[in-house]
RNA sequence: GGACAGGUGGCCGAGCGGCUGAAGGCACCGGUUUGCUAAACCGGCGUACUGGUUAUACCGGUACCGCGGGUUCGAAUCCCGCCCUGUCCGCCA
């Protein structure tokens, strides 16, 4: 969420900054709605300090009055009912203006934090202005020894790649179609070696970023309360991304989301907690399964491991001091974490500067991180693949925006509560990752070479082999 | 799921219609005393919004005692709904 009192005195930029993110918001209507909500506001202050003046003033007669009727006679009983009603009128019509004040505050109330709400935080200055993903900029590349991105694989390697698809059910480490069976759609089941696989990678990850590096290990709640989607700011604009459990349907309690991403219980952790300034910054790091409806993805990436319902991550997330040189120098920090974490793993990246567009609304400046996946991309003439780059990675830097909507503060030097900056990045997730593993791993007789940093992850086999194929 | 008990400031905890933004204690900050530490004593110490002014300094106003609504001239206090926690029972990975 933006600061509505930044929002007040410079509108301009923060209607630059929706207009650069290709997002449509009614600040101006905001504003209006704003200044009614607030004259209202201060009408209302007015009057309650009055009503508790009048009513200061009078409560103790009142009192003393009502004492007196008790042991009243008959005829002094009439002339004291006559001074109570007298007294009580008094601040009767302040009460009425009150009231329709309240109602009409109320009514305001829900527009005003629905519309602030959608504000998206302006793009930082250096981050390049662009109409779609098509103008993120690459920052650099890595490859490992002997790779060239640049040309094709079989010029690397010697033999034409088989996509990922082909070497999973080749190696039996899926089974799509009884995914398909149980869950619809773009679901699966890791099997065998994939499910070894699989949990070596997330094991590795884990491992790397909670002892290499010293992020706090957690697990993490993944059916949360709207409140924890609202504060991370998936919600109100990701509603429709997130799988949304109606208990409030059957009678009692209240809806719960499915998350999207383990930064949701990361961060919502601490929502509406000052934090001690010393324990920061708080480096944590989970491993959760994350799930995604991909409305408005039907029919894109339908096929394999790349885009799917339910998969499972390693994240990490920093929360910070308010200071903008902390935020970029953790985000720094967390993007090499994951490079030297790739060049473990020997698979060629490729930062992305993400351009205006391309970084959602939550965030100020994102860097992507892709890998090259050798089966993707489009067809040659000779029908092998050219391969091309896939998101793997996403790292946010956010200043306030969440730690404000999650009301999230610490004290400084002076004592005052300050929100505090937050930044998220992916650690690993898989199956995604396991494509350009495969893919990149993968040798000429169909068996997959498996980097030597996953060996005591995987029982210590280091090569999966066509013939240890599985059928259930 | 059933039956009780309860949710008050950073923490513990009193208050149970007006004198309560809230006793008392702990923690914290400043000071006195002290060879140092400790102890003792004195003082200070919530958050948000808003007005006086342009400012995190000062003064005023409003709101906040789990959340929302109601009763009342007036609600932390009474009533209703919800959420949460604890204990016991039931069920169960």
């Amino acid at each position: 969420m933006i600061d509505i009192k930044i929002l007040r005195e410079n509108p301009q930029h923060f209607i630059d900054g929706a207009t650069a993110k290709n997002i449509d918001v009614a600040i101006p209507l905001l504003l209006e709605i704003d200044e009614q909500k607030r004259s209202l506001t201060r009408q209302r202050e007015e009057h309650r300090a009055e009503q508790k003046r009048i009513s200061k003033e009078i409560g103790p007669q009142i009192g003393k009055l009502k004492g007196q009727l008790k042991s009243a006679s008959e005829e002094d009983t009439k002339a004291l009912e006559t001074k109570l009603a007298e007294l009580e009128a008094k601040p009767s019509s302040l009460k009425a203006e009150i009231q329709s004040l309240d109602e009409r505050i109320a009514t305001l109330e829900p527009q005003w934090n629905d519309l602030l709400l959608h504000i998206p935080q302006p793009p930082d200055e250096d981050v390049p202005k662009g109409e779609s993903a098509d103008d993120n900029v690459q920052i650099r590349t890595w490859a490992p020894d002997g790779y060239d991105v640049s040309k094709s694989f079989a010029e690397n390697k010697g033999f034409n790649p088989r996509p990922h698809l082909d070497l999973v059910n080749a190696l039996g480490l899926a089974d799509f179609e009884r995914g398909v069976k149980m869950a619809g759609t773009r679901h699966y089941m890791m099997t065998g070696n994939g499910m070894r696989l699989h949990q070596a990678m997330l094991r590795f990850a884990f491992d790397f970023i909670t002892n290499t590096y010293d992020f706090t290990p957690m697990s993490v709640p993944v059916i949360l309360r709207e409140e924890c989607m609202v504060g991370t700011g998936f919600f109100p604009t990701g509603r429709d991304q997130a799988y949304h459990i109606q208990e409030s349907q059957r009678g009692s309690g209240h809806d719960l989301f499915l998350a999207g991403t383990g930064e949701v219980g990361l961060m919502g952790m601490y929502a509406d907690e000052i934090i001690d300034a010393d324990k920061l910054p708080i480096k944590m790091a989970t491993v959760s399964t994350c799930f995604r409806r991909e409305a408005g993805a039907a029919g894109r990436d339908t096929a394999g491991l790349y885009r799917i319902h339910q998969f499972d991550k390693v994240e990490q997330v920093i929360i910070c001091k308010a200071k903008e040189e902390e935020s970029r120098k953790w985000h720094t920090e967390m993007l090499s974490i994951v490079e030297q974490l790739l060049q473990q793993l020997q698979l060629p990246y490729r930062l992305l500067q993400c351009c205006t567009a391309d970084l959602g609304a939550k965030n100020a400046d994102m860097i992507d991180i892709e890998c090259w996946m050798p089966g993707r991309g489009e067809l040659r003439k000779d029908g092998q693949p050219m391969g091309d780059w896939g998101e793997t990675h996403s790292a946010s830097r956010l200043y306030d925006f969440q730690c404000r909507r999650l009301n999230m503060r610490y004290r400084d030097e002076e004592g005052n509560t300050v929100f505090a900056h937050s930044l998220n990045n992916t650690v690993l997730a898989s199956p995604r990752i396991l494509i350009p593993l495969l893919e990149m791993h993968q040798q000429e007789d169909g068996s997959i070479a498996i980097p030597e940093c996953l060996h005591p992850y995987m029982n210590g086999m280091t090569v999966l082999q066509a013939e240890q194929l599985q059928d259930a």
